[in-house]
DNA sequence: AGGCCCATGTAATTTGTTACATGATTCG
DNA sequence: CGAATCATGTAACAAATTACATGGGCCT
């Protein structure tokens, strides 16, 4: 029986509005990938066992042999019973600053390409989140929703994206520019480690 | 042959010192773990697989039959061609992100005993950053060396970890009060949904 | 002598990605 | 009618975790 993080997510968010396997694959792709990736060859098996263990079920079939899931009362509880009972995996994996550990190998002009690139990834993606809120606020001025229980979430989640990346971009300008100013320093490092 | 994220790494660590596997697991243990996750059952055969593609050699044999290994040229091109001419992967898996979006399933108090629980253990993981930035600025100050090359980058991740923690706790901070002050919203919305 | 940490490995399993495969419907 | 998109699946592979297994050397 699988009990992955994955899984439970699935189960959660198909909780939220019932939900056909490539509608999850859209979600996760447009909005859940910066949090957690998944795509459609891992979604499809996990619903179909979630679905014989009797977590969720086929709610509706649509035209193109689309299956409609929705949870049923057990899979409410066992997403319930999951975010109550175990405790997050709070280890995140991050490339870019594994790498940083090993950019004292290259001269410091490609340091500073190295950190060039990852400001306007970042500001890139900034951006995006920015204009996602914006459109956000729009539309709940305009149908003048009370915050619901899920799109309140949602946008504590977006909340912290904004807050990640322009934090993020603080940090690696500064990076970049000390690195930038002490050039000769760090390219006298490197040659003595390198010779 | 292998060319994974892992891989490079191994390099570029063994790089800066020449290391054995289990100075390897452990310094991943200690201080990498929170960027990029790895253990022994991983390292061993990565370096294994490095050595025979001549990347890696056995610099020297110690005691309890421990192989220390060195770089060769080759393999210091080599992790130097992968930082220049590959991009970063830079998607963060962050668990509890997307347990956030299913959040609205529990009642206002638990909601609030999240983010109560990721205060706590973020606290702690910058309190424990911090120790170590001291105890890293003592040292400096002691033995007055000027900041190589890998002491640097490593200062780096370290300043970016300190600052993504306190960037957390605020975040946190900020939603657990909203959510403890709207808690009857919250409650009612969710009677709403679940019923 | 016994316990602890150093040190290296393999096996089994789970999780995640890429590639392959196919068919239905809509839209221009 | 052809292209794009919707929609679901499997196979093969790569990456990562957990558990199993073993032995050496150090310290008391």
């Amino acid at each position: 029986m699988r009990t992955s993080v994955l899984s439970r997510a699935l189960l959660g968010l198909i909780a939220a509005e019932p939900m056909s396997g490539y509608g999850l694959a859209r979600l996760f792709e447009r909005t859940l990938a910066r949090a957690w990736p998944a795509r459609h060859p891992q979604i499809y098996p996990a619903l179909a066992e979630l679905e014989q263990q009797g977590l969720l079920r086929v709610s509706e079939t649509g035209p193109r042999r689309r299956k409609t899931y929705a949870v049923t009362a057990n899979g409410v509880a066992e997403v319930q019973r999951w975010l109550r009972d175990t405790a997050p995996d709070r280890t995140v994996r991050n490339e870019t600053i594994l790498r940083l550990f090993m950019l004292w190998l290259l001269e410091s002009r490609e340091a500073v390409a190295f950190f060039d690139d990852e400001i306007e990834s970042h500001r890139q993606r900034l951006v995006g989140f920015e204009q996602t809120l914006a459109d956000d606020e729009r539309q709940r001025r305009e149908h003048g929703t009370a915050q619901g229980g899920i799109a309140f979430c949602a946008s504590l989640a977006l909340e912290w994206g904004i807050r990640y990346e322009r934090e993020y971009i603080e940090w690696a300008t500064q990076a970049r520019d000390r690195i930038a100013d002490g050039a000769k320093a760090w390219d006298n490092a490197r040659e003595r480690r390198l010779g």
